[in-house]
DNA sequence: GAGCTGCATCGACGTCTGTCGATACAGCCG
DNA sequence: CGGCTGTATCGACAGACGTCGATGCAGCTC
């Protein structure tokens, strides 16, 4: 769904973005933007062996399973995570390159000593 | 406006978020999850100096100078920007902590060698 | 002070998004 | 096969978001 070719990696403070690659690291960063998608992803990350099955993680929130099915499948569609069944059930895990390529981007080239400004 | 407790730094996939600090974060990632805001904020963070007027930014864009006031104020509101007015002109930079922040969060702590997946 | 330019705010509008309950589908078990 | 559990999809709805034109405010210039 990526093409190697759509975007980035440098950090986005060393040249302006292109309109398309913007586009597309925006779509990234909306699936990041919810809370529940931001908890469930990182729940998925840590959990044991690197992969969750959807059972564990509709008990950590107060939303239906419904709405946990609908975030997974926006992290699934954008490329954060992938999916797979294994009988009754279907398991999510973190596709790591998604994140680093996003970490990259954010990245500050000099680590700046402003952190009491 | 950011706590110093109030969240992270650490990588998500060590451990999972908490919900005030899923919260904080999304809002971070939500200011970064539209395509022209992203390219303001690279805009503002490549230009000469690090810092940029808004009258430098409106040009590249095909939206309105109220659209692009209106994302630097959600930009400025997050604590990825700072701004300051001199004279005529209102300049904008960027907060490298922020970046830095998110850029953390992100990062995964084994580089994976799933670039072929 | 009058007029001009740069930027922010306001109010309105259409669209997108998160949420739900209901329902459908897949696989296990007896 | 019938029923049960786990997960996904559907349709609907309220609220949030991006955008605009109009307007307001600040500071410069003459």
């Amino acid at each position: 769904m990526l093409g190697p070719d759509s975007a980035c990696c440098a950090p986005m403070v060393r040249e302006p973005l292109g309109e398309e690659a913007a586009a597309e690291l925006s779509r990234m960063f909306k699936a990041l933007s919810d809370p529940v998608r931001l908890r469930l992803l990182s729940l998925i990350a840590s959990h044991e062996g690197g992969e969750a099955c959807v059972c564990d993680l509709i008990g950590p929130f107060e939303v239906s399973q419904p709405t946990i099915s609908h975030h997974l499948k926006v992290l699934r569609e954008t490329g954060l995570v992938g999916s797979e069944r294994r009988g009754t059930w279907v398991y999510y895990w973190v596709l790591p390159a998604a994140l680093e390529k996003l970490s990259a981007l954010l990245r500050t080239p000099t680590v700046p000593a402003q952190a009491g400004a």
